[in-house]
DNA sequence: TATTGTTATACTCTATAACTATA
DNA sequence: TATAGTTATAGAGTATAACAATA
Protein backbone atom coordinates (compact mmCIF):
# COMPACT_ATOMS: atom_id res chain seq x y z
CA UNK A 1 0.00 0.00 0.00
CA UNK A 2 1.05 3.60 -0.80
CA UNK A 3 2.53 5.43 2.38
CA UNK A 4 -0.21 8.11 3.46
CA UNK A 5 1.75 9.81 5.11
CA UNK A 6 1.70 10.24 9.06
CA UNK A 7 -1.34 12.32 9.62
CA UNK A 8 -3.64 10.89 6.97
CA UNK A 9 -2.54 7.08 8.16
CA UNK A 10 -3.07 7.96 11.83
CA UNK A 11 -6.74 9.77 11.24
CA UNK A 12 -7.91 7.08 8.90
CA UNK A 13 -6.48 4.42 11.14
CA UNK A 14 -8.58 6.24 14.33
CA UNK A 15 -11.49 6.40 12.16
CA UNK A 16 -11.66 2.84 11.49
CA UNK A 17 -10.75 1.41 15.47
CA UNK A 18 -13.48 4.10 16.66
CA UNK A 19 -15.89 2.74 13.81
CA UNK A 20 -15.24 -0.53 14.74
CA UNK A 21 -15.98 0.21 18.38
CA UNK A 22 -18.91 1.85 17.23
CA UNK A 23 -20.48 -1.17 15.36
CA UNK A 24 -19.49 -3.35 18.26
CA UNK A 25 -21.39 -0.92 20.76
CA UNK A 26 -24.26 -0.90 18.59
CA UNK A 27 -24.81 -4.50 18.31
CA UNK A 28 -25.36 -4.07 22.09
CA UNK A 29 -27.98 -0.86 22.00
CA UNK A 30 -24.80 1.02 23.43
CA UNK A 31 -22.85 4.48 21.79
CA UNK A 32 -19.24 4.94 21.85
CA UNK A 33 -20.15 7.38 25.22
CA UNK A 34 -21.82 4.47 26.98
CA UNK A 35 -18.88 2.00 26.20
CA UNK A 36 -16.40 4.63 27.39
CA UNK A 37 -18.55 5.02 30.64
CA UNK A 38 -18.97 1.48 31.36
CA UNK A 39 -15.10 1.14 30.59
CA UNK A 40 -14.24 3.46 32.75
CA UNK A 41 -15.90 1.87 35.75
CA UNK A 42 -14.72 -1.31 34.82
CA UNK A 43 -11.77 -0.86 37.48
CA UNK A 44 -12.94 2.42 39.20
CA UNK A 45 -16.36 3.93 41.49
CA UNK A 46 -15.67 7.40 40.69
CA UNK A 47 -18.17 10.50 41.73
CA UNK A 48 -20.36 12.34 39.07
CA UNK A 49 -17.65 14.87 38.81
CA UNK A 50 -14.77 12.62 38.50
CA UNK A 51 -16.59 11.26 36.19
CA UNK A 52 -16.91 14.13 34.71
CA UNK A 53 -12.98 15.04 34.32
CA UNK A 54 -12.06 11.50 32.91
CA UNK A 55 -14.98 11.72 30.01
CA UNK A 56 -14.55 15.05 29.25
CA UNK A 57 -17.83 16.46 29.86
CA UNK A 58 -19.86 18.30 31.86
CA UNK A 59 -20.91 17.21 34.77
CA UNK A 60 -24.71 18.02 33.54
CA UNK A 61 -23.75 15.64 30.77
CA UNK A 62 -22.78 12.61 32.67
CA UNK A 63 -25.90 13.09 34.98
CA UNK A 64 -28.12 11.62 31.76
CA UNK A 65 -25.54 9.52 31.01
CA UNK A 66 -25.66 7.66 33.87
CA UNK A 67 -29.63 7.98 34.06
CA UNK A 68 -30.10 6.16 31.31
CA UNK A 69 -27.18 3.34 32.02
CA UNK A 70 -29.00 2.99 34.89
CA UNK A 71 -32.14 2.83 33.59
CA UNK A 72 -30.85 -0.11 31.81
CA UNK A 73 -29.32 -2.12 34.78
CA UNK A 74 -25.68 -1.19 33.88
CA UNK A 75 -24.35 1.11 36.74
CA UNK A 76 -25.96 2.57 39.65
CA UNK A 77 -25.45 5.25 42.28
CA UNK A 78 -24.10 4.47 45.71
CA UNK A 79 -24.52 6.91 48.28
CA UNK A 80 -20.90 7.99 49.67
CA UNK A 81 -20.74 7.16 53.21
CA UNK A 82 -17.68 10.38 53.72
CA UNK A 83 -19.54 13.01 51.93
CA UNK A 84 -23.10 13.16 51.99
CA UNK A 85 -23.51 15.19 49.00
CA UNK A 86 -21.76 12.71 46.82
CA UNK A 87 -22.42 9.43 45.00
CA UNK A 88 -20.23 6.95 43.57
CA UNK A 89 -20.98 5.37 40.35
CA UNK A 90 -20.12 1.79 39.82
CA UNK A 91 -20.95 -1.47 37.16
CA UNK A 92 -23.52 -3.67 38.39
CA UNK A 93 -22.89 -7.30 37.11
CA UNK A 94 -24.98 -6.97 34.40
CA UNK A 95 -22.57 -3.42 33.23
CA UNK A 96 -19.85 -5.67 33.67
CA UNK A 97 -20.51 -8.46 31.52
CA UNK A 98 -21.69 -6.16 28.92
CA UNK A 99 -18.34 -4.01 28.82
CA UNK A 100 -16.36 -7.40 28.62
CA UNK A 101 -18.31 -8.65 25.94
CA UNK A 102 -17.90 -5.60 24.09
CA UNK A 103 -14.26 -5.70 24.90
CA UNK A 104 -13.85 -9.11 23.54
CA UNK A 105 -15.29 -8.70 20.49
CA UNK A 106 -13.83 -5.18 19.83
CA UNK A 107 -10.12 -7.33 20.62
CA UNK A 108 -11.12 -9.69 17.85
CA UNK A 109 -11.97 -6.72 15.25
CA UNK A 110 -8.41 -5.01 15.86
CA UNK A 111 -6.64 -8.32 15.83
CA UNK A 112 -8.04 -8.75 12.42
CA UNK A 113 -7.82 -5.58 11.33
CA UNK A 114 -3.77 -5.85 11.73
CA UNK A 115 -3.89 -9.29 10.51
CA UNK A 116 -2.01 -8.93 7.28
CA UNK A 117 0.75 -7.23 9.27
CA UNK A 118 3.74 -10.13 10.63
CA UNK A 119 3.63 -10.69 14.02
CA UNK A 120 6.49 -8.64 13.87
CA UNK A 121 4.78 -5.68 12.30
CA UNK A 122 2.28 -6.07 15.02
CA UNK A 123 4.83 -5.67 17.93
CA UNK A 124 6.21 -2.63 16.08
CA UNK A 125 2.96 -0.66 15.44
CA UNK A 126 1.77 -1.94 19.02
CA UNK A 127 5.35 -0.48 20.29
CA UNK A 128 5.34 2.70 18.71
CA UNK A 129 1.59 3.77 19.31
CA UNK A 130 2.03 2.74 22.93
CA UNK A 131 4.75 5.31 23.33
CA UNK A 132 3.04 8.02 21.27
CA UNK A 133 0.31 7.68 24.02
CA UNK A 134 2.56 6.99 26.72
CA UNK B 1 6.73 3.11 27.81
CA UNK B 2 4.78 0.27 28.99
CA UNK B 3 3.57 -1.75 25.70
CA UNK B 4 -0.23 -1.72 25.74
CA UNK B 5 -0.71 -4.45 23.65
CA UNK B 6 -2.22 -4.15 20.10
CA UNK B 7 -5.87 -3.61 21.08
CA UNK B 8 -5.19 -0.68 23.54
CA UNK B 9 -2.21 1.12 22.36
CA UNK B 10 -4.93 1.34 18.58
CA UNK B 11 -8.24 2.15 20.89
CA UNK B 12 -6.14 4.88 22.93
CA UNK B 13 -4.38 6.35 20.29
CA UNK B 14 -7.53 6.52 18.09
CA UNK B 15 -9.04 8.42 20.99
CA UNK B 16 -6.15 10.36 20.65
CA UNK B 17 -6.42 11.30 17.48
CA UNK B 18 -10.02 11.92 17.42
CA UNK B 19 -9.94 14.07 20.36
CA UNK B 20 -7.05 16.44 18.86
CA UNK B 21 -9.83 16.48 15.90
CA UNK B 22 -12.85 17.26 17.82
CA UNK B 23 -10.93 19.89 19.29
CA UNK B 24 -9.47 21.64 16.16
CA UNK B 25 -13.21 21.35 14.78
CA UNK B 26 -14.59 23.02 18.00
CA UNK B 27 -12.02 25.89 17.93
CA UNK B 28 -14.47 27.03 14.74
CA UNK B 29 -17.82 25.47 16.27
CA UNK B 30 -17.91 22.47 14.09
CA UNK B 31 -18.78 19.05 14.96
CA UNK B 32 -16.45 15.90 14.22
CA UNK B 33 -19.32 15.38 11.75
CA UNK B 34 -19.05 18.52 10.55
CA UNK B 35 -15.46 18.58 9.89
CA UNK B 36 -16.01 14.84 7.52
CA UNK B 37 -18.96 16.10 5.88
CA UNK B 38 -16.57 19.05 4.90
CA UNK B 39 -13.80 16.68 3.98
CA UNK B 40 -15.94 14.42 1.97
CA UNK B 41 -16.92 17.72 -0.16
CA UNK B 42 -13.69 18.72 -1.12
CA UNK B 43 -13.51 17.06 -3.97
CA UNK B 44 -16.61 15.32 -4.71
CA UNK B 45 -20.28 17.08 -5.10
CA UNK B 46 -22.47 14.17 -4.19
CA UNK B 47 -25.83 14.12 -3.98
CA UNK B 48 -27.56 13.35 -0.45
CA UNK B 49 -27.94 9.46 -1.11
CA UNK B 50 -24.42 8.94 -1.64
CA UNK B 51 -23.23 11.24 0.76
CA UNK B 52 -25.40 9.31 3.78
CA UNK B 53 -23.24 6.04 1.92
CA UNK B 54 -20.06 7.99 2.72
CA UNK B 55 -21.10 8.63 6.24
CA UNK B 56 -22.54 5.91 7.09
CA UNK B 57 -26.16 7.57 7.75
CA UNK B 58 -29.38 7.49 6.91
CA UNK B 59 -30.46 10.15 4.63
CA UNK B 60 -32.63 11.93 6.72
CA UNK B 61 -29.55 12.57 9.08
CA UNK B 62 -27.80 14.15 6.30
CA UNK B 63 -30.96 16.47 5.31
CA UNK B 64 -30.14 17.73 8.73
CA UNK B 65 -26.89 18.02 8.62
CA UNK B 66 -26.32 20.20 5.01
CA UNK B 67 -29.66 22.18 6.25
CA UNK B 68 -27.10 22.98 9.36
CA UNK B 69 -24.30 23.50 7.36
CA UNK B 70 -25.83 25.78 4.36
CA UNK B 71 -27.24 27.99 7.22
CA UNK B 72 -23.48 29.06 8.16
CA UNK B 73 -22.70 29.37 4.38
CA UNK B 74 -20.80 26.30 4.06
CA UNK B 75 -22.10 24.24 1.79
CA UNK B 76 -25.16 24.85 -0.65
CA UNK B 77 -26.98 22.28 -2.52
CA UNK B 78 -27.35 22.59 -6.29
CA UNK B 79 -29.78 21.13 -8.61
CA UNK B 80 -28.97 18.61 -10.61
CA UNK B 81 -29.55 18.52 -14.42
CA UNK B 82 -29.47 15.29 -15.27
CA UNK B 83 -32.04 14.50 -12.70
CA UNK B 84 -35.33 16.43 -11.01
CA UNK B 85 -35.27 14.69 -7.82
CA UNK B 86 -31.66 15.12 -7.14
CA UNK B 87 -29.81 17.61 -5.51
CA UNK B 88 -25.89 17.76 -5.79
CA UNK B 89 -23.99 19.18 -2.23
CA UNK B 90 -20.89 21.65 -2.83
CA UNK B 91 -18.39 23.77 -0.44
CA UNK B 92 -18.44 27.55 -0.58
CA UNK B 93 -15.79 29.31 -0.94
CA UNK B 94 -16.14 29.65 2.76
CA UNK B 95 -16.57 25.97 3.16
CA UNK B 96 -13.52 24.78 1.91
CA UNK B 97 -11.39 28.00 3.39
CA UNK B 98 -12.64 26.42 6.70
CA UNK B 99 -11.76 22.86 6.16
CA UNK B 100 -8.07 23.67 5.22
CA UNK B 101 -7.58 25.28 8.19
CA UNK B 102 -8.77 22.44 10.08
CA UNK B 103 -6.65 20.39 8.40
CA UNK B 104 -4.09 22.52 8.79
CA UNK B 105 -3.96 23.02 12.38
CA UNK B 106 -4.89 18.87 12.80
CA UNK B 107 -1.87 18.00 10.71
CA UNK B 108 0.25 20.17 12.97
CA UNK B 109 -1.79 18.50 16.34
CA UNK B 110 -0.29 14.82 14.97
CA UNK B 111 3.05 16.09 14.11
CA UNK B 112 3.41 16.66 17.54
CA UNK B 113 1.59 14.16 18.79
CA UNK B 114 4.32 12.01 17.07
CA UNK B 115 7.53 13.75 17.78
CA UNK B 116 8.70 11.92 20.30
CA UNK B 117 9.59 9.37 17.53
CA UNK B 118 12.63 9.17 15.44
CA UNK B 119 11.99 10.72 12.13
CA UNK B 120 12.39 6.56 11.00
CA UNK B 121 9.90 5.49 13.60
CA UNK B 122 7.24 8.33 12.38
CA UNK B 123 8.01 6.43 9.00
CA UNK B 124 7.72 3.08 10.04
CA UNK B 125 4.21 3.92 11.66
CA UNK B 126 3.06 5.50 9.10
CA UNK B 127 3.83 2.87 6.66
CA UNK B 128 2.36 0.59 8.98
CA UNK B 129 -0.60 2.47 9.95
CA UNK B 130 -1.07 2.46 5.82
CA UNK B 131 -0.95 -0.44 5.19
CA UNK B 132 -3.62 -1.26 7.91
CA UNK B 133 -5.77 1.16 6.43
CA UNK B 134 -4.99 0.56 2.77
C1' DT C 1 -42.31 0.22 -8.92
C1' DA C 2 -38.01 2.15 -7.48
C1' DT C 3 -35.29 6.10 -6.23
C1' DT C 4 -34.28 10.92 -4.41
C1' DG C 5 -34.98 13.73 -0.95
C1' DT C 6 -37.75 15.96 2.90
C1' DT C 7 -40.73 15.98 6.96
C1' DA C 8 -42.51 14.39 11.43
C1' DT C 9 -41.25 12.34 15.46
C1' DA C 10 -38.52 10.58 19.18
C1' DC C 11 -34.39 9.65 21.54
C1' DT C 12 -29.32 10.34 22.82
C1' DC C 13 -25.79 13.49 23.74
C1' DT C 14 -24.10 17.88 24.99
C1' DA C 15 -23.58 22.55 27.27
C1' DT C 16 -25.12 26.66 30.08
C1' DA C 17 -27.48 28.48 33.82
C1' DA C 18 -29.94 28.09 37.93
C1' DC C 19 -30.86 25.40 41.74
C1' DT C 20 -30.42 22.30 46.33
C1' DA C 21 -27.80 20.26 49.78
C1' DT C 22 -23.68 19.64 52.10
C1' DA C 23 -18.83 20.94 53.34
C1' DT D 1 -18.06 30.47 50.10
C1' DA D 2 -17.06 26.35 47.64
C1' DT D 3 -18.21 21.79 46.05
C1' DA D 4 -21.33 17.68 44.53
C1' DG D 5 -24.93 16.83 42.03
C1' DT D 6 -29.57 17.64 39.60
C1' DT D 7 -32.91 20.12 36.80
C1' DA D 8 -34.49 23.11 33.07
C1' DT D 9 -33.70 24.32 28.65
C1' DA D 10 -31.87 24.42 24.08
C1' DG D 11 -29.59 22.62 20.20
C1' DA D 12 -26.92 18.98 17.42
C1' DG D 13 -27.04 14.45 15.77
C1' DT D 14 -29.29 10.17 14.79
C1' DA D 15 -32.89 6.69 13.12
C1' DT D 16 -37.62 5.13 11.62
C1' DA D 17 -41.66 5.85 9.16
C1' DA D 18 -44.40 8.29 6.05
C1' DC D 19 -44.53 11.28 2.33
C1' DA D 20 -43.93 13.87 -2.50
C1' DA D 21 -41.81 14.12 -6.82
C1' DT D 22 -39.50 12.04 -10.43
C1' DA D 23 -37.52 8.06 -12.91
Amino acid sequence: MTDLGIVDALAQLSFRVQAALAARAAEHDLSLVQVRLLGVLRDRTPGMAQLAAVLGLDKSSVTGLVDRAGARGLVSRVASEEDRRAVQVRLTDRGRALVEVVEREFGADVAAMVSELTPAQQRTLSGLASRVVG
